[in-house]
DNA sequence: GCCAACGTTGGC
DNA sequence: GCCAACGTTGGC
């Protein structure tokens, strides 16, 4: 059975568009840095899982598009990078302590706003409206995929 | 830029 | 293994 995620990404780093435009729109998902979230990637997330792709930190944060996980697992190469925002001084080649995976994007949506998702009744208890959520990537519940997929793609 | 609410760390 | 303090996320 595939399970469903909710990745956000600041839209300034990597857009919908970006990954869009990216060869094969695929993109590494670089910059991982919660154990939490890492640890999702590492023990729970399979290729042709599905991904609400999210736009946080943004003007208009929310949904902006579907895409799947394309890759497992594997070293995220910025933790060794001294001039990378995510650089970890503290994580070594021989121990890599951050991973990534590939994120294909499959299509762009309409906007679901999180205004628009904290106002629809369905999405009440998804994980990444829970006050204060956060974690970079959430797990979403089979149901909420299927209603945000069903809404977006009508 | 502010700041609430959190996830993580580290002392014990 | 608890939990207070810290640093960070992310919406506004």
């Amino acid at each position: 059975m595939p399970q469903y995620w909710l990745m956000k990404s600041e839209p300034d780093d990597c857009s919908i568009d970006d990954a869009l435009a990216a060869p094969g729109a695929t993109v590494p998902w670089t910059g991982v840095r919660g154990w939490q979230a890492r640890n999702y990637m590492a023990k729970q997330m399979q290729v042709d899982d599905g991904v609400l792709f999210y736009h946080s930190s943004c003007p208009q944060p929310g949904i902006v598009g579907i895409a799947r996980v394309a890759s497992g697992t594997r070293p995220d190469p910025t933790q060794f990078d001294p001039e990378s925002p995510y650089y970890d001084p503290a994580s070594k080649p021989e121990h890599p302590r951050w991973l990534l995976l590939d994120v294909q994007a499959l299509r762009k949506t309409r906007l679901l706003g999180l205004p628009e998702m904290r106002a629809t009744p369905e999405l009440a208890d998804m994980v990444v409206l829970r006050r204060g959520n956060r974690l970079s990537i959430t797990p979403v519940d089979p149901v909420h995929w299927h209603f945000i997929v069903d809404r977006m793609l009508a």
